[in-house]
RNA sequence: GGUGUCGUAGCCAAGUGGUAAGGCAGAGCUCUGCAAAAGCUCCACCCCCGGUUCAAAUCCGGGCGACACCUCCA
């Protein structure tokens, strides 16, 4: 049994059904996303993985905001630079939203997180949101003004009920200007803004416009899933007023409930900032592998603070990420060299690494708390590590075979030994170790050094054992 | 001003009433031509003050400090 933190109740709570619904706030895709975003993706991939391990049937959908303020003037920044090329702003605005719409995926895959099953577009789901528009109307707690539409949150008395604002209690118009909004309330919300002719705009009942931003989640996961879900994830500054909204929208218009279990990830942070775009202190996924950092480095670096706790992003925290990572890819291929033995597997082991299997599934199960799981990781890293050096680096084949066994039982989670860099070891290679390991023998160390050294640059270490010296590869192709 | 989260070793980070997981770095040792890798050993009384309790890092109260949300934001 799965148990989760739920913002809603501020507990956690144990996961009902065995197949779950599962909605992510994605990007906005006006940009490049930050290491901070993926932070909440490889959470909601954590999410997804976690669940399918425990035996779950999981579907899993993550947006992609692909119209909003920043997009529309992205949008008319390009049919300024090329005035005639595109037919309308539309045109533009897929244009100019293709190339980080693409990226994004890119940048997924090199995370590897796993596929999800849908991922909607807010363009796509227009008639979709007019149609909740309409149902609000028609219930009264929405209203037309100067052709936007705005939800009447005095209609909800419930509301805030996810973030617990107690909006009576705060100050309105000391952040903003309130005289820009011509709501009846200030804390109202739009649901459909009035967009000029200039602008990115789609007919409607109530002339032209575009959604609002709280609308498209509403709209599309009650299009994809039919009905309440079981789980919606986020990052924490979505809590209020996204979620919230979110919450009001699809409750007053639907009817029912709309989500069970709502999960929040914290910040990532820059020299205890949250990292941002509009405070300049981010790093693209692309920045940081041209710095030569490696993703799976990344995603141990993520994982290895609970979701629910602010982390500092340093090149201090990816050392001791990327530590991390190389004892594990050292575990893997130490592993496929010392199945050599025919015979019995080694019993103790065989339960030690079902312990250990058991464990790691049991603290993901308890809210997903990859520290933890982690901890069982290393600690079964260590006992496999005695094994091997006791029985000089040649074990039974099933020995050798539990072992990979578990090393992926946890890597269904973790998802580090995809990204591991191929060994691929040729003959040219091997020659030059070969003649490394001749000088040696020759007690030319100068040469042998050299050798090990120009090894090293190509990306290989040299392990000498007791058995013979053997290459393992560390770092990715440049 | 309102709301919430957090403060654990040099660093990262779990634990949330029963006497401090795990990792990185560091020190010593084994192995090694040297090194690397791996293993073994060592390395904290949990921001401060007060309270509750047989017992608190863990609960309560009060400080101090940090961050976040209340405006677009993962």
């Amino acid at each position: 049994m799965i148990q989760l933190f739920n913002t809603l109740s501020r507990s956690k709570e144990p996961v009902e059904g065995s197949l779950l619904r599962i909605y992510s706030c994605g990007p906005t895709v006006y940009n490049y996303a930050h290491i901070g975003n993926f932070r909440s993706y490889i959470f909601a991939d954590v999410l997804n993985r976690t669940l399918r391990l425990a035996g779950y049937r999981v579907e899993h959908a993550m947006n992609l905001t692909d119209v909003d303020d920043k997009t529309i003037n992205g949008a008319i920044e390009l049919t300024q630079k090329e005035p005639g090329k595109y037919a309308d702003l539309k045109n533009a605005l897929a244009a100019y939203t293709a190339p980080f719409t693409e990226a994004f995926f890119a940048d997924l895959k090199t995370l590897n997180v796993v596929k999800f099953d849908y991922h909607p577009r807010a363009t796509e789901y227009i008639p979709a949101m007019l149609d909740l528009v309409e149902r609000l109307i028609k219930k009264g707690v929405a209203y037309e003004q100067d052709g936007s539409v705005y939800y009447r949150i005095g209609e909800k008395k419930d509301y805030g009920k996810l973030s617990r604002v107690d909006l009576e209690k705060n100050k309105t118009g000391t952040r903003y200007n309130t005289d820009e909004y011509d709501k009846d309330d200030v804390r109202d919300f739009v649901l459909w803004k009035a967009e000029p002719q200039t602008g990115v705009h789609w007919h409607s009942a109530h002339g032209d416009g575009r959604p609002g931003w709280h609308l498209e989640c509403s709209a599309m996961i009650h299009e994809i899933f039919k009905g309440p879900i079981d789980i919606h994830t986020g990052g924490v500054d979505l809590i209020f007023p996204h979620h919230e909204n979110e919450i009001a929208q699809s409750e007053a218009g639907y009817g029912g409930a709309f989500v069970k279990h709502w999960l929040h990830c914290e910040h990532l942070l820059v020299d205890n900032r949250k990292m941002s775009k509009s405070a300049g202190n981010f790093y693209t996924l692309r920045d940081l592998l041209n710095q030569g950092k490696r993703p799976e480095v990344i995603r141990y670096f993520l994982l290895a603070a609970h979701y629910s706790q602010k982390i500092n992003f340093s090149a201090d925290a990816l050392h001791q990420a990327e530590a991390g990572v190389e004892k594990m890819y050292s575990l893997w291929q130490r592993g496929e060299r010392a199945a050599k033995k025919a015979g019995e597997a080694d019993a103790d082991f065989a339960q030690t690494s079902l312990d250990a299997r058991k464990k790691f599934t049991a603290e993901l199960a308890d809210d997903l708390n990859t520290p933890r799981a982690l901890a069982v990781v290393h600690e079964y890293f260590r006992v496999a590590n005695s094994l091997l050096d006791k029985e000089k680096d040649s074990l039974p084949m099933a020995t050798a075979q539990e072992l990979q066994e578990t090393i992926r039982h946890f890597d269904r989670v973790l998802g580090l030994i995809d990204l591991m860099p191929k060994a691929g070891i040729g003959a040219d290679l091997q020659q030059l170790l070969d003649e490394r390991n001749a000088a040696r023998a020759a007690k030319d160390f100068v040469r042998a050094d050299a050798l090990r050294d120009t090894l090293l640059k190509a990306g290989y270490k040299i392990l000498d054992t007791k058995t013979g010296s053997h290459l393992e590869k560390i770092k990715t192709d440049a």
